[in-house]
DNA sequence: ATTTTTTTGTTCCAAATTTCACAATAATTG
DNA sequence: CAATTATTGTGAAATTTGGAACAAAAAAAT
């Protein structure tokens, strides 16, 4: 399977090819594009070459080019639909968060236990849990993010892979397993504040 | 300097510790800890004598001691002060997230160029950005959370750390240029989304 | 009291990741 | 058009990270 680091990096990547198109380059160096992202410009060069991407030797990379097949990586031609599993604090602030919207990324609906957060108050449509299968198979959902307390993290996990989701971002503080197809990115809010207090 | 993964790591086994603390456990072993946070034994045993905390041979460890000797870690018994920077999506979540309040974690006040934020409509004081000085030198403060733009990021970030700031969790999507003493954290919701569409 | 069992603490080993080094080659210069 | 320079692409070296293995020690069993 590919190495998770190295996708996390294109994306970088990508961000830092828009920022020199804008300034109006048509063309990098592995030694720009490592620069700007913090990586060394071997490590960029290693990468590309993992994914095929092809420079010319001493012409660089062509920015077009780049960002074209970035884009084919992560289907971002496409619409890119995912659900939120708990609209809690988290939950909500996702459907809100203008980052995805902007990104042909489309969060179909929002699934709680409280009956209270079924209105229409929230951007998306909010459902019982239990409509969850009906939503995912009808719209061919593959990805979900995880947004429930502690307790219940296991448990959605669990039928959200029995739904057939293959890539699941956790925000819920608890080690998931999965089988071994199944992708987890985890994000821990807590956590990555809590370790700075070591160094205060 | 203290390796951060294994930092990161002790938080999971603190979650983990109190889960068996609740029920009714007095002692661990590293076989439990590393099953539950979902590393191996041998990487418990070795982060824990990384930090000098002893275990007894055959008789594991005690939960009451490894849960104080974390706590003092990450200072817990005092309270953590920080500070956020950019009030949009991101930055009021945060504000309203439980898990900071829960854990001893005060957001002291947030910071944003836009005079319409600095009203009381959120749940900490929001000053426009010429303040910082002053709220973190009256506080002390030493950690911030930059929720700012993309093209902001470097700019608050350096301004932060001329003010004496000593840990970031970065949420804009830039590869901050810091010092080597000062430790930055990132969260990018956005890609670690967007690299699960490479699985769909 | 001795033997057996279990688990820690640590050294040694393996795998993965990153960096180094350099040949190959395309652009540029004279 | 030959020589020079700059940059890619990749195989080898180095580093980092995690895992296995085992001696030491404590508890339990006999």
């Amino acid at each position: 399977m590919v190495n998770q680091k190295s996708l996390k990096r294109f994306l970088q990547y990508r961000l830092s090819l828009i920022k020199f198109q804008r300034l109006g380059f048509e063309k990098v160096f592995s030694y720009n594009l490592g620069k700007d992202v913090g990586v060394t410009a071997e490590q960029v060069r290693k990468d590309f070459s993992m994914f095929g991407l092809k420079g010319s030797k001493r012409g660089g990379y062509d920015i077009k080019y780049l960002l074209k097949t970035i884009d084919e990586i992560f289907k971002r031609n496409g619409e890119r639909q995912v659900i939120i599993i708990g609209m809690g604090n988290i939950g909500q602030a996702l459907c809100n968060y203008q980052g995805f919207k902007e990104n042909n990324i489309i969060i179909v609906a929002g699934f709680d236990l409280d009956p209270a957060k079924y209105s229409k108050k929230y951007a998306i449509p909010v459902h019982s849990t239990d409509k969850m299968e009906e939503v995912i198979k009808k719209n061919s959902i593959r990805t979900a993010i995880i947004a429930v307390p502690e307790f219940a993290g296991q448990e959605v996990c669990d039928q959200l892979v029995s739904l057939g989701i293959k890539g699941i971002l956790n925000f819920s503080p608890v080690n998931l397993k999965v089988p071994e197809d199944i992708v987890v990115n985890y994000v821990n809010l807590r956590n990555e504040l809590e370790s700075l207090f070591y160094y205060t």
